[in-house]
DNA sequence: AAAATATTTAATCAGCTGATTAAATATTTT
DNA sequence: AAAATATTTAATCAGCTGATTAAATATTTT
């Protein structure tokens, strides 16, 4: 048992395990990852990764928790901004995205992963609670629809598009590296490029529909 | 030891323990599964696994090479045949994508984790040998920028944007139909929309090029 | 029916892994 | 310096897991 004052005092030991289980727990998985992985990048023993967190699993969940946070964080303060127009948030959602994924690129298959691992696990724990109705940027797109007196596409069909051309290069990134025998400073770069082309690109997929 | 004969007689066994293999590597993971598991899917004993494949290992490269054909299978095919038009191929490589990957749609999710967790062992196996120079529809693709006087997007660009757009949505399915309440019914005839969708979005992507 | 082959049963094993514990040592706080 | 706290050391454990083996039984082939 910890004191709140013993908790302060080894915030850093305990920052420290959990970038090293951070680290481990999204290169291997849950399942391939052992507790004496995390010890020995942790730089700490074996006693002391279960004196701080009880068990693996407890370590696991906090690390998710967390992962799962940073990869849905600040979604919906930019999706519900009144003050932005809709390619504003295009471009913010796709530039932030990619900043991310580039500091975190083993983020995203290390989430699905794990989700389609053990979905029920996570149902709760993920809070995209955006109702998806009453987002704002959903209205501007309904509302440009208007002025073009045109049908829409499916707005999920939009947003699958935003996310697959920005997310999924990351999650094939290891396949895609090796076969074009690319570095990750060439991949990275390319994806600097798509931050300004991706939003080029969902702006025709939208024009396309009021085209026809 | 095994006759060519008795592997004739026991091919239906063979593939029975081979397919719940498949079932549950690709569900669970190499390193979730375990060869109970993989007994107990295929209706025979632990005992019996190992008689035909030695060990969980060779009996997962045996099933990892397999999926990886299943998923780059036919691509080549598409991609270089010379009585086809540059549209005609993207309508058939989406198409063909989506049926195979509503068939399996938890493949990429499976390709994706393994050859993360374990890049180097399938350097070699991935037999993507589609030398990506001398593809016949990146001439195409090259013929048409010429055509229109415009300088082209990087080819990869595209690739990507139509591999994205098509084999994204299944990864992140799991987490995607869990929060907006969608069955695996809804999902797949989504994906259906999709494939008369995303060849026309494709080519709104390379048109907004020519224009700017 | 006899012979050959396939499959199960049951027992067993060694190594791995997550976890616990008590005592020793190091470090920090008072 | 003494007390409190953090960390290591070392030993130990139980359960899991992949794998092996020999004998018994079932099925198929000849």
């Amino acid at each position: 048992m910890k004191s709140a004052q013993q908790t302060d005092l080894n915030a850093s030991t305990e920052e420290k395990i959990k970038e090293a289980a951070r680290i481990v727990f999204t290169r291997k998985g849950y399942a391939a990852t052992r507790t004496r992985d995390i010890a020995e990048e942790s730089g700490y023993n074996l006693a002391l990764i279960n004196y701080y967190f009880r068990s693996k699993e407890k370590l696991f969940d906090i690390i998710m928790l967390e992962q799962l946070q940073v990869f849905v964080q600040s979604i919906s303060g930019i999706v519900n901004d009144q003050t932005t127009t809709l390619q504003e948030k295009i471009n913010l959602l796709v530039s932030h995205y990619i900043d991310m994924l580039i500091a975190n690129p083993g983020l995203p298959i290390f989430i699905m992963n794990e989700v389609n691992a053990n979905p029920e696990k996570f149902i709760s724990k993920i809070g995209i609670d955006v109702g998806i109705k009453d987002v704002f940027i959903l209205k501007q797109w309904h509302e440009m629809a208007e002025r073009h007196n045109a049908p829409t596409i499916n707005p999920l069909h939009l947003i699958m598009n935003l996310v697959s051309m920005t997310v999924f290069p990351f999650i094939a990134s290891p396949l895609l590296r090796n076969k074009t025998e690319m570095s990750v400073e060439e991949f990275n770069s390319m994806m600097m490029e798509r931050k300004k082309l991706i939003p080029i690109w969902i702006m025709a997929i939208v024009q396309s529909t009021f085209d026809s």
